[in-house]
DNA sequence: CCGATCTCCGTAAACGTTTACGATACTATG
DNA sequence: CATAGTATCGTAAACGTTTACGGAGATCGG
């Protein structure tokens, strides 16, 4: 037997609707008996408020966004790496009743378009962006409708806007430090497609710190492809083919990495021998042989930062959280491998 | 310059809200240039529909929810897989004004009450499941709700509800009856969790069509892991050791695969040549060495009848797919590459 | 010129919930 | 006993939208 409103439920326990709504939430002015009679009956009978009914009153959904794009892959992140950040997000919203849930934006459909019309409908009370691009109108967007949101990852547009971004000028120090004194003079980088923002913060720290080991990143090592096995593939073809070959490659996009050890392979070359190989997070790298050498991250802590960076601008529970960082560079840590 | 409701926007325009609502609804009644002169309105100053109140109003919400489970991965199907079954179903949505949102479990809530308070707020006008397990009271509960749904994936529970699910009982037959008459007798099997369902109707069938080639699948042959590289790898390892090792292996866990190939190589075993290995849809097959011999499908294709067969069981869009299947096997290809 | 029809629009009810407000009964205090 | 205070509950308004209904004016046919 299912119940279908608060009325309903209301008539059957022959008191009114006011007192159960005000037992359901926890509110006071309800007597512990009713609240008991009232919780038991609702579990029993399986009634749970209707969402548009509580969200139109109450003025908010008790839902957050996280907005993704379906099709064409854009990070080229598989869901390992999705999955782990929404699970510690979870971890923060639940304790306060929110739910997450994935605004996938299709790839027939304009993503600005796509997301002022879901914020315009009040669909979400906050809203997460990745995949932040060079310059990104989602910020402004957001910004004007006044909705609460957090990105992961940064952009040139800037409203002031909260963000959590891999501490790309990190890597880039740590990586180009360790290529440069081990001997490497000529370094390539393999990164997504232009638009996206993060290539373009990394390879500029990579300069600066090449610059002070009177080296340069050339031009025409910088490679950009698809985030997938068959952009990394083609990659591993061009560099076995390269009349001037660099001696080590840095893969910022962690989809491709296996692709471009195969196509290494493909072509006789050993990544860590005849070419070193060092790569962005990535689940597989102990898998690989030889071992991939790489940066790695706690996703799930990552997922914990954004979830308590949104909130600590959301006014109904900002006060909980007094000292989240407003903005953030997420530190990661060198893995050695065999491969570079 | 951002309007905020109806009421607002009536009121700039110096109109009823009926007849507001009425134009931008395109309802008949509403003189043409009224008609204009509201659109354009509301596309200069920003409103859109707020969706609670539309939703209460009109009693369906326009969400179809598809279920994911965040955290430990379940099926360890790549993003690739999703997003483009994805993006099918989306082209059909489209055209009808729904909108297709990843309702995410996370891994410290129960699936099954996540899934009925979901349900029980009116939150979806429909349902999209996956990852079903061989006993799967999510079905009973959506079928008690009254809700209409769609699962990828059969399950043992029955409720008579519409599925899709992978052609399994061919890939038995078309991989079962190959390594049979290319003379492999002990023949191995990498599946994901028990309680998955998929493993069991493609298992059920190798038994069969071995027999007919009075072979047998040997207990002690049939694998689990988790569906990721490490499963794989360590499974690559363990068959290596293997006292009496098989001769083909058939990896229906397409995250497991490159784990696999990693795995045999490091214990000095070479797919294709020392062990025969042939896998599900794969996104990288073609970029392994050797070529992963896997089966293929169309995900986007899959996609579009996944929302097809969904609407047909919803009553408002029934009668525009009427002769979409209830019920159905998707077919899958074997693509030929080195590994067997 | 009258009645009928049509076009267009405004009014108000309804969707399911939360919550401010007031009412009632009971307890405590003097 | 009177009064103040407290505990508990019911009533009704409000959230933003859609839509059934009716009304006003215009058009048309006779």
């Amino acid at each position: 037997m299912v119940v279908k409103g608060i009325r309903q439920l209301a008539e059957h326990l022959d008191i009114s609707i006011g007192t159960v709504s005000r037992a359901l939430n926890g509110k006071k002015d309800v007597n512990e008996d009713t609240r008991r009679r009232v919780l038991e009956a609702a579990e029993r009978l399986g009634y749970v408020a209707n969402q548009s009914g509580r969200a139109l009153r109450k003025g908010s959904t008790g839902v957050i966004g996280f907005m993704m794009q379906t099709g064409h892959e854009i990070t080229g992140q598989g869901d390992t790496f999705f999955m782990s950040v929404f699970d510690g997000v979870q971890t923060v919203f639940a304790r306060h009743g929110l739910d997450l849930v994935a605004l996938l934006c299709s790839s027939e459909e304009d993503p600005d378009a796509y997301l002022e019309r879901v914020v315009a409908r009040g669909f979400a009370d906050g809203i997460m962006l990745s995949a932040t691009r060079r310059v990104d109108h989602r910020f402004t967007l957001l910004d004007r409708r006044k909705i609460p949101f957090v990105s992961l990852g940064r952009s040139l547009t800037d409203v002031g806007q909260p963000f959590i971004d891999l501490d790309f000028e990190g890597m880039a120090t740590t990586v180009m430090t360790r290529l440069a004194t081990r001997g490497h003079r000529r370094i390539a980088v393999l990164r997504p497609h232009d638009d996206l923002n993060l290539g373009h913060v990394f390879l500029e720290r990579c300069r600066a710190v090449l610059a002070e080991h009177r080296l340069v990143l050339e031009d025409d090592l910088i490679f950009n492809a698809a985030p997938n096995e068959a952009g990394g593939y083609r990659i591993g073809q061009d560099l076995a083919r390269h009349s001037n070959r660099p001696s080590a490659i840095v893969v910022l996009n962690d989809g491709s990495v296996t692709g471009l050890f195969h196509g290494l392979e493909a072509a006789g070359l050993t990544p860590g021998k005849d070419i070193a190989v060092i790569g962005l997070h990535s689940p597989q790298a102990r898998y690989l042989s030889p071992r991939l050498t790489c940066f790695d991250l706690s996703l799930r802590d990552l997922g914990i930062s954004l979830a308590e960076t949104l909130l600590a601008s959301m006014p109904a529970y900002a006060a909980l959280y007094p000292n989240a960082a407003h903005r953030q560079l997420w530190p990661m840590t060198l893995i050695d491998g065999e491969s570079g």
